[in-house]
DNA sequence: TGTACTTCGTTAGGAAGTTAACTAACGAAG
DNA sequence: CTTCGTTAGTTAACTTCCTAACGAAGTACA
């Protein structure tokens, strides 16, 4: 490579700006980036210089001389984005401006193949800057002081399965799973235009993702919405044990739930939570029950994370939480046990962690391009 | 009033250092606020000629030419803080530097005198910024939607016993009492030096106040923090009562379960909560017990935060949660059921809420002068 | 008591961005 | 086909702040 051509101030932020909006004119980037017009010209032509900006097109306003429009050019590069799932490995591969350059997708064993491939598909002159991996915990037990501390990215055990074919000298950024997939719902899913609010993933385990004015909150361990630590079972005479709320409102519990309440007479059991959701959404008994029990269950979550935060909107997530049906039996006990907070699905669903960890990345990405230099986490 | 004469950005940096700095000299100004001596040389000159900064001495650092030392002037004004306890009322005046100039603290139903008193101490001359009053809930009963909304300045009941004291046209600010003591621990406590922290205070109710990155979390209704609404009891065949946490955990269910333990053989029973700390102090049973179980119960509150939040430090605040000998035993209980969080108790204590108050009408203050305008909430 | 050294504060020149005014390009109406 | 209104882009003067260099005012030491 060349040289680190570094940009000026106004030049990195109009290709901040037109990185958001993928392609804009003139007038809109002095707009958006609250510049002048004589600023944002030069800007513009040093973008032009640098390869990080191209001129796309012409756009007429109906009246009036026509704007020229400028988008990313090829020096601008890509992200990668890697959602190491329980199940199945995701990948993606954006450009700054968020649009999809390659995807792959493989079982977890196979985590490396689904990066090389998705690096493949890439065209060879644009510079990767940044990779972003969803893994379910950030956090590593820590030996000497008996508690947790943030994982390295060197050291963090599901991470070594791929880091063979991550190409080296580009920043490397863990994330929480629970919370890439609550950036998908701000950015593109049911939170789009919000500032703040909470994602409540429930499925297997059961996490919450925290957004504050645009910002993930992560904590000081990068802990913070690990509900399964919320004390449970909890009463006068009940010592909390640990770990035990996950064991009763994950749907392990509502499957077995569903298994003591079957009788012969009810027909074929089902086996799945989508199953016992779609007989529910019959009308079927026990599965209407079972259903809503879960529904208010899910409702005390809300409670629970609504008393701490009062985040103003809660997004259900998650294979036993973002069925639309849980929503009035949700809503109704949050509205008993706390103030109303407006409650809706997800729109997202399984995707919503590669996707949110893209768009994680493409902000990282576009940082080194406008503060110069890598940034480190 | 003369004219509103509106402060150049630099000078406006400069001010707001000098307020925090409380006195400094030049080329301390211009390191704390990031700009170069002749900006600052500027700055001053502008700030000494609006009487809003005054030479008030020379500093000599051993060596070298001796700077001039700067302070605020008489036009930088006051604010006033007030806190409607539930028995008492203290107000506080402070110059934007955070100095002292008047204090006042009446029953709670003479709060208007105490105001007047307040007043009438300051130098005529001095502008009042900004007012902060503390109280119990920010947020009223709105019977439209039948849910909460943000309790206007005017409109709040409690507002309205003092409001007839209070100078009109100056900016007022209502803010949780919790919320308070959160900053006073963060500027002058347990939290100094901290950016991000809870601050949970037990006493007759229960509250938190959550600072992020040095900001008081409000939440969408202002109710973040309001612990009270945390479902509870909670178990696989008990129903959660709505505020039955605060019954549960607080001073009166305290010296209700001392009043069950006491047997004739015990000694006198104690009747307020800090002699029963006394006699636990001491190793007396059943005192001893009652207590123990308690910091297991603020343990528990304290994994319940922790679990959402994961905030690195919590500070115990409040008649019955300040204790130092609760310590122990919250840290078992927390360190149990979720990862180790540093614990320690408050530092400050009942004054705690004008302090905070008066902190966040200094900053307040502050925003008035460098923004020129009166800056709404 | 000078001389050296260090730190404070000001002066001079330059970089970056703003406002205001002007020129350029486009559509629509006579 | 000209003219007018509107919007895009450029040029010029001014503002603000920075860096670099210099003069001013102290202390330390022979």
């Amino acid at each position: 490579m060349a040289e680190a051509p570094r940009l000026t101030e106004s030049a990195g932020a109009v290709f901040a700006v037109l990185a958001q909006a993928g392609s804009a004119t003139r007038p809109q980037l002095a707009s958006l980036a609250g510049l002048s017009k004589p600023t944002v010209s030069a800007a513009v032509a040093e973008l032009e210089g640098a390869r990080l900006a191209t001129h796309s097109g012409t756009a007429s306003s109906g009246t009036g001389r026509s704007a020229a429009v400028y988008g990313l050019g090829p020096a601008a590069g890509s992200v990668l984005a890697v959602d190491l799932g329980p199940a199945r490995t995701r990948v993606r591969c954006c450009a700054l401006d968020g649009t999809l350059l390659a995807e792959a997708s493989t079982p977890r064993a196979r985590a490396a193949d689904a990066v090389r491939e998705a690096l493949d598909a890439l065209p060879a002159d644009a510079p990767l800057r940044a990779i972003v991996v969803a893994v379910g915990d950030v956090t590593e037990p820590d030996r000497t002081s008996g508690g947790m501390r943030p994982a390295t990215a060197k050291a963090g055990p599901v991470f070594d399965a791929v880091s063979v074919a991550l190409p080296p000298g580009v920043p490397v950024h863990l994330e929480n799973n629970v919370n890439c997939a609550a950036l998908a719902e701000l950015h593109e899913g049911a939170a789009r235009g919000r500032r703040t609010f909470g994602y409540l993933r429930i499925g297997v385990g059961i996490g919450l993702g925290i957004v504050i004015g645009g910002q993930v909150l992560r904590g000081a361990n990068g802990a913070a919405g690990e509900l399964a630590r919320l004390p449970y079972p909890w009463d006068d005479d009940r010592e909390p044990r640990q770990e035990a709320l996950e064991a009763y409102v994950g749907s392990q519990a509502l499957l077995r739930r569903a298994a003591q309440a079957w009788r012969p007479a009810d027909g074929p059991r089902p086996r799945t939570v989508d199953r016992l959701f779609a007989l529910a959404a019959q009308g079927r008994e026990p599965a209407r029950s079972l259903v809503a029990r879960h529904a208010a269950d899910v409702g005390r979550l809300a409670a629970a994370v609504t008393a701490v935060l009062d985040p103003g909107l809660l997004v259900l997530g998650g294979s036993t939480g973002a069925d639309p049906q849980l929503l009035p039996g949700v809503r109704a006990e949050l509205g008993r046990l706390s103030w109303p907070t407006e409650v809706v699905s997800s729109q997202i669903g399984d995707l919503g962690t590669v996707v949110g960890a893209a768009r994680l990345a493409v902000a990282k990405g576009v940082q080194n391009v406008t503060e110069g230099a890598q940034v480190k986490d």
